[in-house]
RNA sequence: GCGCGAUUAGCUCAGUUGGUAGAGCAGCGCUUUUACACAGCGAAGGUCGCAGGUUCGAAUCCUGCAUCGCGCACCA
């Protein structure tokens, strides 16, 4: 197959310009996407029957465009992705975008905001969703177009989105069968609540912020003989009772008495509990309990019996107390009890602390916990398959403990392992619009979404569609975007149609999951929850998880901060080879890295070096066929076969432990210090003054290492290298499905 | 508080099972020689965070410490 003469003409036009990665890129999508190479069942023959290798894309979020973190996650899968195609084995990447709830929601209501002054309650459910959609769209469309310009060799036909049909199809059956399992469940007790986005939020979706607050320390009333400490004063409105440690004897002769008290214009009444989680060190050593608006104290008063009364609302406002504050914020609230303290000449003491406080990653909103009816997801409920009692952490945990999931760098195991130890059941219920809607039905005179727990027990219908019959009403929230992308891994391969999945069945589980170590917690973790529950199978094999993309000076890329850059700009300025290799080159698995200008510059001009190199050897060995299986080489070119072959054996090692930063670099060494600055320039002297055999022999080997550096480049710079191979050849061979050169 | 990671040339980072340090970029000097000036050649640049220990020998293994970053927990 090698045997293709060059022809008279030295070398093609193309290459007498530097190389324009902006003219090549688009007609080189173009070809492989004609080519059908990227969807697994258009592929050659040999590969039909071949060992299939799988792997999802994160799918990116609606809200916007892709940045730099998206181009790495594409970059790292390509080159999985093409370097298991070029091993033979059947390749499978599918693509897909995630609806993102309240990420795109919250975005939608802020632009509308600003441009047209309107809220979200300005609209109905059905025109904000319009708008939602319209957006999302919008979204799409560029996101495909990025992805496209990244090289990603995905294969379109099988294009998912977490919200589409067959998406909302696997979510509802999710559903179903975890509530009839009793695994779903719905409960009354105190959530996060994002009074901003006006939704409860899991415990994963919240981000802390360190910064100084007062704590302040005070007795309820005069005679009540135990001080407490607080940073809000404004929430002992609704304390029930105060918690001291059982072996401290400073309050033991107060356990079990009852204290009652009007503070702050409400009437409270407080009794005395032991409780182990209480530290005898901190403060007074007693703790006042507020079962509703915090959830360690909810914990405690579910141990000990203790009633709960709410105080704040949805909107972070008083509901209670005296004037200047009932109807005030929680922070107006609390300078005014702190003044009715130290009125009463309760206030004891007032420090400076430093205190983490919890705030929605979404909208910036301050967490207020709250007691809502939501819906929970519970990771500690056995249930029972094939004779076993299983529970979803125990299966979570399992699937890496196991060996059956492996993680790279195998450091996040203990990460990962951590996290288990102390989740807790998972709220998915959003008082948001856009996603999936819970797939429950009610029946009875009232909503009991609004009403809260005072609704008579309604009649409850869960399903895949609406139930027959007059007066059912379907319950108002959404669900977690995470619980449609936990899904991931088996609703783009046809479940819950056993026909379709079965189809698909060899590409389950993924042979790969390839993300950002950022959302280990919240996609990696809810796909093994699903996909061991739903499947009985780990959802994927292997995950390899990448650091952060950081700018130059090592900050977090973001439009606020106008440090952003836009990999589309990036790629017209310099192509998306270069831009591939400069975010992979010494970037290891699971380590943030800087992107800088300089990097992608010279990973440009490497490319070109690839071109100017071809020119070369085509110029100068085109009076040389090529010949297949050549088999006279000369002393000094079987050296620098072993050399060259040496490399290969190496950076295909490599390939295999993940280590795509090391064979980057080395290929970049070898074929700009190596073999151009080396190897070409002694064979000018070869070609100038050895003899014809010596001539014969350097040609092949200028050819054939060509090729094979063509092939071991093209998994990380699949344009330049396909480019130069169709260039240098007359036949239809893509370089994209050739054999990958090492063993 | 618990855990993880980082600390190597001005910058960004390699350094596989321990054998007295490497690359890219930037900078410096020289060179316009017919693949490429989007280039070539050359020189310079580091007591491998600190302190101990193991070893014939440690950037590499062990212990402790420091600084930076991250995660989790706490957050009365």
């Amino acid at each position: 197959m090698n045997d293709i003469p060059l022809g008279p003409s030295p070398a093609p036009d193309i290459f007498l310009k530097p190389y324009n990665p902006t003219d090549t890129e688009s007609r080189i999508y173009a070809l492989w996407e004609k080519s059908g190479f990227f969807n697994p069942d258009t592929l050659p023959p040999r590969f039909q029957n071949a060992e299939p290798f799988s792997i999802v894309l994160p799918p990116p979020n609606v809200t916007g465009t892709l940045h730099a973190g998206h181009a790495l996650t594409i970059t790292v899968e390509d080159i999985m992705v093409r370097y298991a195609r070029m091993q033979g084995k059947k390749t499978l990447w599918i693509p897909g975008t995630d609806h993102a709830a309240i990420a795109t929601q919250s975005k939608v209501e802020k632009d509308i905001e600003k441009k047209e002054g309107k809220r979200r309650k300005d609209f109905t459910r059905e025109e904000f969703l319009g708008r939602v959609e319209t957006f999302a769209a919008e979204s799409h469309d560029v996101i495909v177009k990025q992805l496209r310009s990244f090289g990603a060799s995905i294969d379109w036909s099988r294009e998912a989105f977490t919200l589409d049909a067959p998406r909302t199809l696997a979510v509802r059956t999710a559903f179903k069968k975890m509530y009839d399992d009793g695994l779903i469940y719905r409960g009354y007790r105190v959530i996060n609540w994002d009074p901003k986005g006006q939704t409860t939020i899991s415990d994963d979706e919240i981000v802390y912020e360190t910064r100084q607050a007062q704590l302040y320390t005070f007795k309820y009333a005069k005679d009540i003989p135990i001080s407490i400490s607080t940073t809000r004063p404004e929430t002992k409105l609704g304390d029930t009772a105060i918690a001291v440690h059982p072996s401290d004897e400073r309050y033991a002769q107060y356990i079990g008495k009852e204290f009652t008290t009007t503070f702050a214009g409400e009437s409270i009444t407080l009794k005395v509990i032991a409780d182990i989680s209480v530290d005898p060190a901190f403060g007074t050593g007693a703790l006042g309990v507020t079962p509703a608006h915090s959830t360690i104290d909810w914990e405690i008063s579910q141990r000990h019996g203790l009633p709960l009364k709410q105080v704040i609302n949805e909107y972070g406002k008083m509901t209670v107390g005296l004037d200047g504050i009932k109807d005030k914020k929680t922070t107006e609230a609390r300078l005014a009890v702190v003044a009715w303290l130290k009125e009463q000449g309760l206030l004891e003491k007032e420090e400076t602390v430093e205190q983490n406080i919890s705030l929605a990653e979404r909208t910036g909103g301050i967490i207020e916990p709250l007691p809502k009816l939501q819906w929970f997801v519970g990771v500690n409920k056995e249930f029972t398959r094939d004779g076993k009692t299983h529970t979803l952490k125990a299966l979570m945990k399992e699937s890496v403990a196991s060996g059956d999931i492996k993680m790279i760098p195998d450091r996040f195991e203990k990460v990962y392992f951590h996290w288990i130890e102390t989740l807790r059941d998972w709220c998915i219920s959003r008082q948001i619009w856009y996603g999936h809607r819970i797939p429950v039905w009610y029946r009875s005179s009232v909503i009991p979404a609004q009403a809260g727990i005072q609704a008579p027990d309604p009649e409850i219908y869960v399903g895949l569609e609406a139930p027959a019959g007059e007066g059912w009403t379907q319950d108002e929230d959404t669900l977690d975007t995470w619980f449609s992308s936990g899904l991931w891994t088996f609703s783009t391969l046809g479940w819950p149609d056993e026909a379709e999945f079965s189809k698909h069945r060899a590409y389950h589980p993924m042979t790969m999951l390839e993300t950002g170590r950022d959302i280990i917690f919240f996609w990696v973790a809810r796909m093994i929850l699903m996909s061991t529950y739903l499947i009985g199978e780990v959802p994927f094999k292997n995950v390899y998880l990448h650091g952060l993309v950081l700018e130059a000076q090592g900050r977090k890329m973001s439009k606020s901060l106008g440090n952003f850059i836009d990999p589309l700009e990036v790629v017209a300025k310099y192509g998306a080879d270069a831009y591939r290799m400069s975010l992979i080159v010494g970037v290891g698995p699971g380590s943030d890295s800087k992107t800088g200008e300089d990097k992608i510059k010279a990973y440009k001009l490497f490319g070109n070096k690839l071109w100017n190199i071809t020119r070369f050897i085509l110029e100068s060995t085109h009076t040389h066929a090529r010949i297949a299986n050549f088999a006279d080489y000369a002393a000094a070119d079987v050296a620098l076969i072993a050399e060259r072959q040496a490399l290969i054996t190496e950076i295909t090692r490599e390939m295999n432990e993940y280590k795509f930063y090391l064979v980057a670099e080395k290929l970049y060494h070898y074929v700009w210090h190596t073999f151009a600055d080396t190897i070409l320039e002694q064979s000018k002297t070869v070609f100038r003054e050895g003899t014809v055999a010596e001539q014969a022999s350097r040609a092949q080997f200028l050819l054939e290492t060509l090729d094979i550096i063509l092939k071991a480049l093209h998994p990380f710079m699949p344009y330049v290298t396909e480019e130069i191979w169709q260039q240098t050849r007359a036949t239809d061979s893509v370089l994209m499905v050739e054999e990958w050169p090492g063993k």
